[in-house]
DNA sequence: ACCTAAACGAGACGGTACGTCATGTCTTTTT
DNA sequence: AAAAAGACATGACGTACCGTCTCGTTTAGGT
């Protein structure tokens, strides 16, 4: 019919697929995303630029395989008892990654191309965001569960009022990402959510 | 001698400036950031290249001195004396500028090409951001003045809290951008502020 | 040990020798010998791409098979006894052969490619054109006995002088190929070749 | 209107040309027509490959170009009234020239090529063969006047009768091509178109 | 009838070249 | 001196084929 032909995916060769995807990060390590070339990543790799075009539909697409394959599993969130603590040490884990130069010029690069292209935005957060707000979320029922926090509270607001003012400092450099900041953007927001004490139960 | 020739500006033609500014909104309406070209910009513009590189350094600046044409004064924050329906209509004000069709495509680009250019974010946050943020910024200040915001808040941090999240929706449209989460926002985050109110003040 | 593998005909499939010929006789009656790809032969042939490269070592290779196929026996030279009559037959013939749009592509792709590829060029000669200057060279002998033909005659050279002028104008395109074109070269051709004749014999 | 925007000769890098047509010429002697890419030669001459797409509609248009700048002026025919010798002084010339190795490619690659390409093909016989062919047309015309050639002869044809077999021997390889062969053909030529003579005049 | 080695279809692969597009620089001509 | 026009060297694009190389799957002989 009018399918487009798909490319056997059990015949691709994983040798020039992983070459391909080390070649990736190491030229947006070198001469960043916008001046990166498939022509040049096809180059390094000792591969076709067919090989690459076979695989991936677009130079997003690529670096977002690339970047994924670069990061590990994401850090599992601790449930202490302690809400505060609890938060604080995701939001520092995600601030440690937003400025870690390893990850910083992919990220931004990712961030920049989703805004062009949603089909690869979706994947971008589904893949490198979701989880992160997901186990927050869930960490936050918990929360609210036992009372921390107000029961009326929608949690994806809450995980939106958390991570918001990092990633908006992050994206427009307005003033350092520190982890004191992280912690204090923390309070503030565990603040907010707080459920209306009895007399006296606000410390 | 070593000197860079600077272009004298006095001799500038403002009817050029004035058409390359009309093709470069009308380009990116039509194919979007990434597919303009300089090439295309003159063609539609009726000018030579060197005209438009002449003037602008790089394709990022000439979008943003196009989207500021295109932008008016930013209206000014009021001061009812009541706090949250001031913010709310700063955020929901934000939020239709960010949903708008006309403003969205532009200012994505911008955004995007900000994470790879920071000369260009200088200028994009200076001349877009900036303004709103610091009206913002002495609203609150007015209300910390009135015993409305906690003394100690650092007020930087507190309209981080405001945009954040509305951002991060926008970024990674997570979820659609309504009024109402403007409002939500502005709620939460007043909550968070206010001051340690006396005995039965809270509630 | 070194020994290349030949491939063993005896295994050879008919079937695809068959459908190969005629996917090239067909591919290039449309798309001409340039524009002919090994790649869209194996496709219209439902064949693989490897068949075609086990048993042909040239894209000429493969064109001059199937042209050989397309062609029948050639047609036998007739013996009259009028040596005028017999080669106007056969320069007719060939003429006609040149000018049938079934052969021409194939035939001028042939030619052209035989410049570039000497092997090619031998087994073209051979296989096309050799029988019928054999054929004509025979009959000149046959009149050379006759005595209509004198007897210090090159036949090799009679037969260029009959068959060149006719290649001539077909390669160069310089004017219409027609039968009387062939008639008159055959005419003056023999003109040169007969024998001095005692006085009063000429005219 | 729609017509296709035509490049402004005026403009022309004069140097870009020459570079061009040298690098041609030096590629072709070196690896073949077949195998001189358009990339290759925009290399070699230190050029954009636009540049040569710009000027030139195919490979075979740049290289006859190449050719045509390689050749000199064509020697002039000489009338020493001896139609036999003067004829036999280009019939060798013309040998010269297709046995000559810095020619002889050029020439089969032209030659092949027009066989796919009736444009090239025109300007290649207008450009290379037709001043050959003419001249010596005249010189028969002349011999005819003088009464050694018959009045009824097309001379176009008796041309033929002199270039044909030599191209023809050239195109097929079926024997070496030497100056007594051409000397031989314009032999038996001139015994063809000789006027018929009183008795006696033969010898 | 079974076994085994080949030829086979399919198509991914590393390459090369294609012809096009846009870049930013340069030069020529016009205003 | 700026501007319109556009040729230029450069370099990447995405595509088309090349000829080689696996993959299973027929398909013939040889047993």
């Amino acid at each position: 019919m009018g399918e487009a032909k798909t490319p056997d995916a059990s015949r691709r060769s994983e040798r020039s697929r992983q070459a391909i995807l080390k070649a990736v990060v190491e030229q947006v390590g070198e001469v960043g995303y916008t001046r990166l070339t498939i022509e040049a990543v096809a180059a390094r790799a000792g591969v076709g630029k067919q090989t690459i075009y076979r695989w991936w539909p677009t130079k997003g697409a690529l670096v977002l395989d690339a970047f994924l394959a670069l990061l590990g599993e994401p850090a599992a969130l601790p449930d202490t008892g302690d809400v505060a603590r609890d938060l604080k040490v995701v939001m520092r884990a995600t601030l440690v990654e937003l400025v870690n130069p390893r990850f910083e010029l992919p990220s931004r690069a990712l961030t920049a191309e989703t805004q062009m292209d949603p089909a690869l935005a979706k994947q971008f957060v589904d893949a490198l965001m979701r989880p992160n707000l997901e186990a927050t979320k869930a960490r936050l029922r918990v929360a609210q569960r036992a009372g921390q926090v107000a029961e009326g509270v929608d949690l994806d607001v809450a995980v939106e009022l958390l991570f918001g003012p990092v990633y908006h400092r992050w994206l427009l450099r307005t003033a350092p990402l520190t982890e004191r900041y992280a912690d204090t953007v923390v309070d503030y927001v565990l603040a907010a959510l707080r459920p209306p004490g009895p007399p006296g139960s606000a410390g």
